[in-house]
RNA sequence: GGGCUGUUAGCUCAGCUGGUUUAGAGCAUCACGUCGACAACGUGGGGGUCGUUGGUUCGAAUCCGACACAGCCCACCA
């Protein structure tokens, strides 16, 4: 006896145990050619949000589909160290929960908490993988700081170094003043912001201590006028000509700086003065470099003000800010403030505005990486899906690229493999020996090791080539046979951090394009369109979703309401769906399971008419998978799953099993047994790689087969008839069209009816007949050339279906019901007209398009009269 | 400031190179239904002048221009 519904969660832990245990998931290089995927690493520590349940769940349909259409599948997971992100944890961790702060640990001693952290939450998005039943292979495992991936990273920056591509260098740089570390560009997310302008007065030095000269700046960030190294106006401004040649005084510091002229400022701004922070500001440093201005460093790493500011030191610089606007104000420097609509850089990780700064870091030269990055993807090898979309700023933020700054002033990540000596020379090698060695170095010389480590997607870019080891055991079998992998799965925000950048190691590296297709999914949102996010609140947990609704129907939420490339609102109720729709596939189970008891030893009288069932379905789950397949390679997976729900739930439940399903107690013609279970298989293959635990249950349920689901081939695509289908759909089309009649004259389900038809080729109707009477609850079906007057009239096509029952018929309601219909088919049938009418339309249409319109004409004019009669029937 | 998307039923979306019966689906909604697979269900219905506005064309949801609104990306105007 089946459950009343589908119970997931017993069958889903029975069926993943058992793929994996017959390694299924487990790949090694063959015949077969390779389908590869790898995961876009979570961060190690993290826990997979609703963006990360959709990208895996579009992986395993993708690798699910390859494994059973001849490939080799191969589908690498693994979890990224996430550098910046991963040691402001653990420093929260060891403040909040030990009460020790980073300054007192030495290096390893916090790289031993790092990696207990690591080990101890590092398991919980595996373990979720594992319940949305990902096809992972559970081999491959990979963390970018696994030892041969760390040793990959430094063999590669090693080797940058060496062909010049990696330079050391003071810089203006990034800053985030709470990790304490520079980030790259990319790391700093722009938010408009509502500041404040200030019109500061600064003297103009003169001999004359009564002179009140002076030239007023406006600026947005007061604290660091102690930083002003001179103050620049247009040449051309006429305002300030007469200045030429005089100093300016720093407020506060009373500092004497140079009056510049440069057309980089804009008279109309403000008052046409800039006042000129070269260690603050990329502008300002730019116009320092041109001008050989003085810096003046006024920061300190953590934000605070340093000994050069001279005023306030150690105060925060927000802090700093209103002590600076107070001093202005009270010796009456400030002229004017106003409300100012601005845009600050904000620290992706950490959320803190972040300093522009001068600072020594490492630096990686792009152009050249770019140019063939760019290449790789205009030349067509890679392609990307939405393309229109994302070319654009792909090609965009390629051609604009600037040096990327590599080093970090954290521990958790790669460390640079550089060592200086006591005379500040520097030395890059993998290890220290070899250091020495290159550069021959006498042994009692001191070699210190560069602090900083490596950004997270320094090793991140690596990813598709030293998952199989391509770097540290190049040539290798599984680097040969996998690589180049077929498609990568991954957010649009990660574009530049990521892809791009595979994209450029792959080139270098391997001389070949990482993979062959790039598919962006959208950002999840909420049912308000809002971003899902821990601080709103709004992103359920996804354990707690697979619990509630199982995972297949989880997988299904998400990627019903998924178009490619398209932002998607998730919603729980498109889970229940999918939920519901399980429970549908089961009760279809239920309905042929009951059957197995009563298959008849002969084939049932009327077999022609379950012959015509049988072979209208076969009919149609050819054309469906077709199609499907069609919708695969243009990577339309909510659509394929649309097309699949659709077939199983309308097609198969609602028209074939009602067509086929023999009465109660009624024995099961052998035939229609055989095939229903054969296209119930057939069906829940299709529907596999979208909800693998249900399928495969179901699968096993039916039979007895020699195969799992998981690993099933799919057979050859078979043409489809389209005469078959043609005829299904007039079958489809008929029934809802008498029962509409049936309803709108509250005729019961139960209350017998006798059909006529008024038909010109009664020959349609030939081999559905049966079908028709028994669906209809028609005891009768006859054909006629007139009207039948005293019955209920349904047009059906061409043709019109006349119901003959012994119910008193409100013939009012059906006049009105007529007078609609007429209506509407009159109106259309005006327009043909007029379009017929058209002579231009005649000349210049396509004589078929012209073709179509008159049988539009000719099929609403017959329409027409056949409503008229049944009009005239009536009274 | 530059660029890229999108705007079709209450909601989420299809509708590809203009003509396939005066716009389709799912969800929601309404009516009827407990009929021996299924109420987490069945049958049926209602619901849109395709953002606005010009243009191209015999013909536009579909192509082009402008505008409005929404979203995203990029940019060194204090």
């Amino acid at each position: 006896m089946l459950s009343r519904n589908f119970e997931p969660q017993q069958v889903e832990e029975k069926w993943y145990a058992h793929w994996m245990d017959r390694g299924y998931f487990s790949s090694r290089p063959d015949a077969r050619p390779p389908f590869t995927v790898v995961i876009p690493p979570p961060n190690v520590t993290g826990v997979l949000h609703m963006g990360h349940t959709l990208n895996e769940t579009v992986q395993d349909v993708l690798v699910r589909k390859a494994r059973m259409s001849g490939f080799n599948a191969c589908w690498v997971p693994g979890s990224d160290h996430a550098s910046i992100a991963t040691e402001a944890k653990v420093v929260q961790m060891l403040e909040k929960e030990k009460g020790i702060t980073k300054e007192q640990l030495t290096r390893d001693e916090f790289m031993g908490h790092a990696f207990e952290w690591k080990d101890k939450y590092g398991g919980i998005i595996y373990h979720q993988i594992k319940k949305l039943g990902c096809s992972v292979d559970w081999d491959r495992v990979t963390f970018t700081m696994d030892e041969h991936y760390y040793d990959a990273v430094i063999r590669v920056f090693v080797d940058l170094y060496n062909k010049g591509m990696i330079y050391r260098g003071a810089r203006m740089i990034n800053w985030d003043p709470q990790a304490k570390t520079a980030l790259s560009d990319e790391e700093v997310e722009y938010r408009d912001i509502q500041g404040r302008l200030y019109y500061v007065k600064y003297r103009i030095s003169s001999e004359d201590a009564e002179a009140d000269e002076y030239i007023v700046i406006a600026t947005q960030r007061p604290e660091t006028i102690m930083g002003d190294t001179a103050v620049c106006v247009n040449p051309s401004d006429e305002r300030y000509a007469h200045l030429r040649g005089r100093k300016v005084i720093i407020p506060l510091v009373n500092r004497e700086v140079p009056l510049i002229f440069d057309e980089y400022v804009d008279p109309a701004f403000g008052t046409g003065a800039l006042k000129v922070t070269p260690a603050h500001d990329i502008n300002d440093y730019n116009l320092g470099l041109k001008h050989q201005l003085a810096i003046v460093d006024t920061l300190n790493d953590d934000g605070t003000l340093s000994e050069a500011a001279e005023v306030f030191v150690g105060l925060d610089r927000f802090e700093a800010r209103k002590k600076v606007i107070d001093a202005l104000r009270a010796s009456g420097q400030i002229v004017k403030e106003e409300d100012y609509q601005t845009r600050l850089g904000f620290s992706q990780r950490t959320n803190a505005v972040v300093e522009p700064r001068i600072s020594t870091q490492w630096f990686v030269r792009m152009r050249e990486l770019a140019d063939k990055a760019l290449t790789a993807v205009t030349s067509g090898r890679i392609r990307i899906h939405p393309e229109e979309r994302f070319l654009a700023t792909y090609k965009y933020w390629l051609e604009n690229v600037k040096d990327w700054c590599i080093s970090r002033q954290l521990w958790w990540g790669q460390r640079i493999p550089a060592w200086y000596d006591e005379k500040g020379n520097l030395y890059v090698a993998e290890t220290e020996q070899e250091a020495r060695k290159a550069a021959v170095i006498e042994n009692n010389t001191r070699l210190v090791q560069d602090e900083d480590v490596l950004d997270t997607w320094f090793s991140s870019w690596l990813w598709p080539i030293e998952v199989f080891h391509g770097i540290t055991n190049p040539g290798n079998q599984d680097i040969k046979y996998y690589y180049p992998t077929s498609v990568l799965v991954t957010g649009q925000d990660i574009i530049f951090f990521w892809v791009a950048r595979m994209i450029m190691a792959g080139e270098e590296y391997m001389n070949e394009k990482p993979f062959h297709d790039v598919y962006f999914t959208g950002m999840v949102r909420d049912r308000q369109g809002r971003k899902m996010s821990k601080s709103l609140g709004n992103s359920p947990d996804l354990l707690e979703l697979i619990d509630k609704f199982g995972a297949d129907a989880v997988r299904f939420g998400i990627l019903i309401a998924a178009p490619a490339g398209n932002d998607l609102l998730f919603d729980e109720s498109s889970c229940e769906q999918g939920r519901n729709f399980n429970n549908k596939i089961w009760n279809a189970l239920k309905l042929v399971k009951s059957w197995e008891s009563r298959i008849g030893d002969k084939p049932a009288s009327d077999d022609a008419e379950t012959h015509m069932a049988i072979e209208w379905f076969r009919h149609r789950l050819r054309r469906v998978t077709a199609d499907v397949e069609e919708m695969y390679v243009q990577f339309r997976l909510s659509e394929a799953l649309k097309t699949i729900y659709s077939l199983i739930w309308d097609d198969f439940c609602s028209w074939y099993l009602e067509w086929v399903k023999p009465g109660f107690e009624q024995p099961v013609d052998p035939s229609v047994y055989r095939h229903t279970t054969q296209f119930f298989g057939d069906l829940m293959q299709l529907l596999h790689p979208f909800m693998p635990f249900v399928t495969e249950e179901i699968y096993h349920r039916l039979g007895e087969p020699k195969d799992d689901l998981c690993v099933r081939q799919f057979a050859p695509a078979q043409p489809a008839d389209a005469g078959i289908l043609q005829q299904g759909e007039l079958l489809k089309q008929v029934i809802s069209a008498v029962r509409d009649g049936r309803a709108r004259n509250n005729l019961r389900p139960k209350d017998a009816v006798s059909l006529l038809v008024q038909t010109k080729q009664p020959g349609k109707y030939t081999g559905i007949e049966k079908i028709l009477r028994k669906q209809l609850n028609a005891d009768v079906l006859d054909f006629t050339h007139e009207s039948v007057p005293g019955t209920i009239s349904v047009l059906c096509g061409t043709d019109t279906f006349y119901i003959r029952t012994e119910q008193q018929l409100d013939t009012a309601a059906q006049r009105e019901q007529i007078l609609k219909d007429l209506e509407y088919h009159r109106g259309f049938l005006a327009s043909v007209e007029k379009k017929l009418g058209n002579e231009r339309f005649v000349q210049n249409a396509r004589p078929e398009v012209v073709e179509v319109e008159r049988k539009k004409k000719a099929d609403a004019e017959q329409k027409i009269r056949a409503l008229e009669e049944s009009l005239s029937g009536l009274s």
